[in-house]
DNA sequence: TTGAAAGCGATACCAT
DNA sequence: ATGGTATCGCTTTCAA
């Protein structure tokens, strides 16, 4: 077995108690002599102080439990990346927790952090159900949104403006002289990442008082890369007379790229399309692909850091909304 | 503060020795009466047993560590994936580790990881070196590598055969009527997904009679997009007169399409391109990437199982050839 | 400066 | 069927 702090003594002649305090650098009260006894000890014997112990006294576990569906990898990795940096910067582990969109596995999990005492939770990019509202709150610990929000309850979240990012990549395509531009989208059930995008597009339409001639918005139940596929292929079978196009994601506007590559529609000379989310694909495309950018992984940073500062001073801060920007590619053609 | 076994003992005029029994479902000694009353108090109060304590008692803490460097998103997302679905299903949770490939971030989380008692830990893709493999064995806490190996050391792996895989891609091109083939490799001092895969390329030129014809291989630090176009540039630059590439790794394949692109080279007309890993990207590449897939999601289970055998057990398992095999897509023409 | 002892929240053995 | 209690490894008063 594992050396215990009972062994480090009898091997330094002194009691725990010195042993503890010497190891947390606390209370100065000991001689610089015990001092290098007890850390001989602890060498010789390779001691490492038992967590668990130390969690169940002090009742903290530095450790922080992240739940993401593992819908599109790419952007949940970014996000995750993110937190965990902080989190190890403070000291602090994560419990990933995958939830597969399952609503089973996420209350499992949920349930699971409770009992391992974590110390605080980020629930990434996905909607906030009732349910689980309810198992967050019973678990009595902060949490903090990231990529999502909910409408009804006020947990602090961290993400872009959705509408506005939308908007401003359908007002990009406007500056650039499209007028007939139709939108890849995801369902418009889905009130954080889907209608909130849709109203972008429509109101930068609108605000260019393009509403009337043209608006073509096409949705999807996600937003992978198949389903860009199947929303462009709709897209033409509708025969619409479009010069540019709005994926609400990177993988969806990649999919219309092979698509369209497919088709022998040459891009950006016979049709432009931007993209939403700059993932590390959207570089790599085909042309490159002009997107509207998330700072996913400062998105990830930014979380945690309002967890921690959340789990310090028991008080949660403000939401905070994280800017996004439009990265200029080669998908997007400047029309005369 | 949370309720704990007491209080619920308390609520439902019983000994936590009873509670303790009840909520564990273990020996069979107490009546239905009881039961409902005490299951009564743990929902009334809302109470989770708590797992830090458990842990302490029960000298397990049921997670595991998984490390891995962040080097590319994609593949070691996928291999997290699998590890967390077995972890999940076997009722362990996962502390998500990203070394970003630092020596110091990686043996501090070996320490980490120590301290909290994980009950085995994963360590994967990347190169095992002798002072990590000090800092595991002082864990002394069963280990499996998953997408790498070590030579000298005989912890198990579970990953791919890279020469028989690298060997595969080479040979499926040279089937394909091509003769003169480069190779975009890693760095040759990478003895896990380095060499071994030219190794492989080289030995299957050989196998074939092609060795004077042509064997060209282009070495990057790694296997990252911009190493891909790098060594493309590179590989053009030589002037070679080539039909083929073998690239070794999806992304490196990409960056060698995009560049390709850029030179108005057609892909696969004027050159066949083979990639490896089958990372999603490569389907959704333009022309779709032929390459060699390695099963990422399957080796990241297999690994888990064989750690969670090896808990159990307490003796690992063997290591674990995961089996490769081409996914033919567009970007390899057959040569007449 | 140092040690003894009381917990932290569970489990499991020994009684009853 | 149920309760009392020692114990896990550590931190933290309280005394000495």
């Amino acid at each position: 077995m594992k050396p215990t702090i009972k062994d480090v003594a009898k091997r330094a002649n002194v009691s725990i108690a010195t042993v503890s305090r010497i190891l947390n650098h606390t209370s100065v009260g000991y001689s610089a002599k015990t001092e290098k006894l007890v850390k001989g000890a602890v060498e010789e014997l390779g001691y490492r102080p038992n967590a668990v112990a130390r969690g169940l006294i002090n009742n903290k576990t530095q450790t922080i439990g992240v739940l993401f569906p593992d819908v599109s990898g790419m952007l949940t990795s970014e996000l995750l990346y993110g937190v965990e940096e902080v989190a190890h910067r403070l000291g602090h582990s994560v419990i990933f927790c995958n939830t597969s969109s399952s609503g089973k596995k996420t209350l499992d999990y949920l349930q699971l952090l409770s009992e391992k005492r974590v110390e605080g939770v980020i629930f990434g990019s996905s909607l906030l159900t009732e349910e689980y509202y309810n198992a967050i709150t019973a678990m009595n610990v902060p949490t903090v949104l990231v990529s999502t929000k909910s409408q009804k309850h006020s947990l602090p979240y961290v993400k872009v403006d959705d509408k506005d990012a939308a908007y401003a990549a359908t007002a990009y395509l406007i500056q650039k002289g499209h007028r007939r531009i139709a939108m890849l989208s995801g369902s418009p059930d889905d009130s954080v990442a889907g209608q909130p995008r849709i109203d972008g597009y429509k109101q930068a339409l609108l605000d260019h008082g393009l509403n009337g001639e043209g608006s073509f918005v096409f949705t999807a139940d996600g937003f992978s890369y198949e389903d860009g596929r199947a929303l462009f292929t709709q897209l033409y079978d509708a025969g619409r007379d479009i010069t540019a196009v709005f994926a609400a994601s990177d993988e969806m506007a990649v999919g219309a790229l092979s698509t369209a590559y497919q088709m022998n529609i040459r891009i950006p000379d016979e049709l432009s399309i931007i993209g939403y989310d700059n993932l590390k694909i959207s570089e790599m495309a085909i042309p490159p692909l002009t997107t509207v950018e998330q700072p996913l992984r400062d998105m990830g940073k930014k979380a945690a850091e309002l967890l921690f500062e959340g789990m310090e001073t028991g008080m949660l801060g403000k939401s905070i909304i994280m800017p996004h920007r439009i990265i200029e590619r080669q998908s997007v053609k400047q029309l005369v």
